[in-house]
DNA sequence: CCATCTTGAATGGTCCGACCATTATAGTTT
DNA sequence: AAACTATAATGGTCGGACCATTCAAGATGG
């Protein structure tokens, strides 16, 4: 053996390229680089496989890996085959959401990422919004305070905060506002969550009408005593059942 | 044929669940109720496939599909088998990389959403960075100026702008920064672009100042300034290769 | 001529068995 | 005691097979 140097062993690390690496690798190239585009329509399996020169085995790997992150979706039946989706930012969700159960993120950032992006979101809604927009809130506002099971009035609120991050105009928004919340929810499956909905109704409403004015200081301050006001909650619920095998990290 | 109802089907989509997928539920479950947590060992593909009563392929898809997100790694040998992974941000960057390439966002979303971001980042650094951080910054920042590579360049900028997440004591938001600025890295391939490099190195040095100075106004100022330049010089780039193959969408 | 039904071929999903290179351990040799 | 070797288990890949699904072409009927 040669010596080694101590200093840096400058060696990259080996990287044994499996097939269905190479072929993820290749579609995701054409994909960077416009050959392929959403809608397009790839080969039946067999097929690509020959194309390939790999097993079918092989290429299913890559196929599958492809379909898990949203990129394509597969076909049955003759005519069937992998077409490529349009863009969906729920796989983006599912990834945080991985991330956050794998242990590395707490209730803490995740509440303090959320007041951060909300408070750019409304300030932005406040200044584009259109008047739809603001009737959208409103209406899925009212619908929150007829619904009375939890889960339902969770997807008003989904509804409520993805059209708020549309107001913006910038789907980046979207993105960040329905991962955080995403990951958020599992923590609020508290008891006693019923009695705060009315507060928090109402915190809804009060927003829209700062939209309306157009006052941006005022609703970012209404969006931000909002979601504390949750935090608050969430964690009480957090300490009470704390380490009960739900998400912890609290 | 029964008659349709036209005013809301109220059909939920059928759902074929496909073993793969229930396989990757399971464990995800698991994952989520902290049974399985980082580090933990599944047993072998074999042996798994037997305890799920499905084939090696059923399972190794599912496995794949837990690989690439991220989720464990496969070992090789004996002793092998599929480890539980500590939390990586790299698939949500992977992620949000292909929700870009899917063609949903442009450049001008992007920025203004990493604008954003990284104001918000600036702020909190300036409150809560130690000097351990301020002289990392620093020692990127120096280390830059040395390199001339346009690579290790960007390489740099990577490393500054993730020290400065860290200095935010928010994983959250190093993992947006990573995820905007290594989807905008693809854009900034263009000429001329180390005519800007000063410039750009000048601004860092300029930040680490006030940061130092716990001018949180005068940072965000800075990186504001700074981002915009970029943004200005890769809009250029953009329109001058107006869809030549390479990122469109701008 | 048009609508409906039947048929068939291609496809994705799954299963099985096999082989290879890699890897860690037990056993052997020095 | 150290170095080497043999062995067995593992993930990666391959090829073939069968099934339920799906769609299009052809057959059937009006």
């Amino acid at each position: 053996m040669a010596t080694a140097n101590t200093e840096k062993p400058a060696f990259a690390p080996i990287k044994t390229q499996r097939a269905f690496e190479v072929i993820c690798e290749q579609i995701r190239a054409q994909l960077a680089a416009g050959t392929l585009k959403a809608g397009d329509k790839l080969p039946a399996e067999r097929e690509l496989a020959a194309q390939f020169q790999v097993s079918r085995s092989a290429l299913r790997e890559a196929l599958r890996s492809l379909e898990v992150a949203g990129i394509i979706r597969n076909l049955k039946g003759v005519k069937g085959g992998a077409v490529i989706q349009s863009a969906e930012p729920d796989r983006i969700v599912q990834a945080m959401q991985d991330y956050v159960h794998l242990g590395d993120v707490t209730l803490d950032e995740l509440t303090e990422a959320r007041i951060a992006i909300q408070d750019i979101v409304v300030r932005l809604a406040c200044e584009r919004g259109t008047e739809a927009h603001f009737a959208e809130l409103e209406q899925i506002a009212e619908r929150t305070r007829a619904e009375t099971s939890v889960e339902a009035r969770y997807e008003c609120a989904a509804a409520y905060y993805d059209v708020l991050a549309r107001a913006t105009g910038n789907r980046m928004f979207g993105i960040f506002v329905d991962s955080l919340s995403g990951v958020l929810h599992e923590f609020v499956q508290g008891p006693g969550y019923e009695t705060l909905q009315e507060t928090l109704i109402d915190s809804r409403f009060k927003l829209i009408r700062f939209l309306r004015a157009r006052d941006a200081e005022a609703a970012a301050e209404e969006m931000r005593k909002h979601l504390e006001r949750v935090y608050r909650h969430v964690r009480k619920n957090i300490k009470a059942q704390a380490g009960s095998g739900g998400a912890r990290k609290a």
